[in-house]
DNA sequence: TTTGTCTTTATGTAGTACATAAATACTAAT
DNA sequence: ATTAGTATTTATGTACTACATAAAGACAAA
């Protein structure tokens, strides 16, 4: 018989340290003063003392805040509130070790949802110049090196994201393909879709959206397919 | 003349911290040991001596990774690594208040990027059952209400998203609905959608999943125009 | 086999001390 | 008078010590 603390429809108790509750009172300390970046904070000790906590854990709630850009602080003149990294805090995370298979898959799905819904931004930001460069890494395709080929996958999609100029997406994109670069590793082998890249360049080239939409659907149909044979 | 120390092309010296540093060395070292989820750390006191700093920077190097759920410490035990909450940590960054506003407009169009692309999977996953709870979403549209206008608003898509079984997917678009819904509010003024939510849910009953992403696309039409106005 | 007690040990928290850098005021020199 | 140099102050950065606390392990008793 199992002795596991977890069974028997118990759950276990969370013993919150102080670190994590100073950190609750920052964030609400924030929120209710309305404080924006720019804003300057009181000193460590007027909040320790505040809190009743001592220097050293409110530095540990502080050095949360600093990690996630929320705050910066220099010698003498304090601390401040800053504009966080919204994406360098996912960057911190987002390592194929240490992600669960559940959210792993989950990330996969979302990339798909992302590259199929991108058409819109693309068409309403693309340039000439951004079709020759899309030429330039077509040409460079070589899909007899399989090495090559990932490379070359990110080289093209993550072109398509930087064409429609919305940063964030294109940085959360260039996160997340060594994700699915690992998950594609992992569960099956590559099927090769019926749509090229060439094929996809021409499309919005002809600058009709929907045949766009429809190629990269296609063009992505081996991974969709995949994704509907899996029982999560 | 302005005498900032950032003008004349003069990048500003980064000063990083000792803690700064210490959380790259334990990064660098799960990376390097290939740790995963479940195994064990040496001792506070060992990695502080190997590392040659105080227990105390160390410990704020520590309350980063234990904020982020990579490792979970417990007295006597010591520390193991955990599978880190994903969106857990963009959570804690993604407040209006402390988003810059370009991040905020890129993370506008992310949602939307989001809700064009979710079709293939929608049509994946939905039931019937699914269907009846959207139809009672619909029921309770009351657009004369402008903030019940809102919230049905959310009711609705969020419901969509649930509905592709994407947990990741559900979670992600949850925290995004208070970001954009403060852009709206900063923005611009709403304009009606030709194609409503009734609409929607009628072409998902029809089956046909191209006929559903041109709706989706109309419906989000008002907020795309936007979009396509605004020289970021 | 179970229960109770003791010891050990790694983390959690507090307090003190000092280094360091930056802001400010003040002084001296051209 | 403006600039350059110096001293002071102060808030953060780092180190060290001490002790509380909880959990694991060992051992003894029922």
């Amino acid at each position: 018989m199992s002795t596991k603390e977890t069974s028997m429809g118990f759950k276990p108790i969370e013993a919150t340290s102080l670190t994590d509750l100073v950190e609750l009172k920052l964030r609400d300390f924030l929120q209710e003063k309305k404080l924006k970046a720019g804003d300057s904070l009181p000193t460590e000790m007027e909040i320790a003392e505040a809190l009743g906590v001592s220097r050293n854990i409110l530095r540990e709630a502080l050095s949360r805040l600093r990690m996630l850009g929320i705050i910066t602080s220099k010698k003498k003149r304090g601390m401040v509130l800053t504009h966080p990294d919204v994406l360098g805090s996912l960057e911190k995370v987002l390592q194929p070790q240490l992600v669960d298979k559940n959210t792993l898959h989950d990330i996969f799905e979302l990339r798909l949802v992302l590259e199929l819904g991108m058409a819109d931004l693309l068409f309403m930001r693309i340039e000439e110049q951004h079709l020759e460069e899309l030429d330039k890494i077509v040409k460079n395709d070589d899909s007899t090196n399989p090495s090559f080929r990932i490379k070359n996958e990110i080289a093209f999609h993550g072109k398509l994201y930087e064409i429609t100029g919305n940063q964030t997406l294109k940085r959360f994109q260039s996160m997340l393909m060594p994700l699915f670069d690992f998950v594609l590793k992992t569960e099956k082998r590559v099927v090769a879709p019926k749509v090229s890249h060439a094929d996809l360049v021409e499309l919005i080239r002809k600058g009709n959206i929907d045949e766009f939409k429809k190629g990269m659907e296609e063009h992505l149909r081996p991974h969709l397919d995949a994704l509907a044979n899996i029982n999560k």
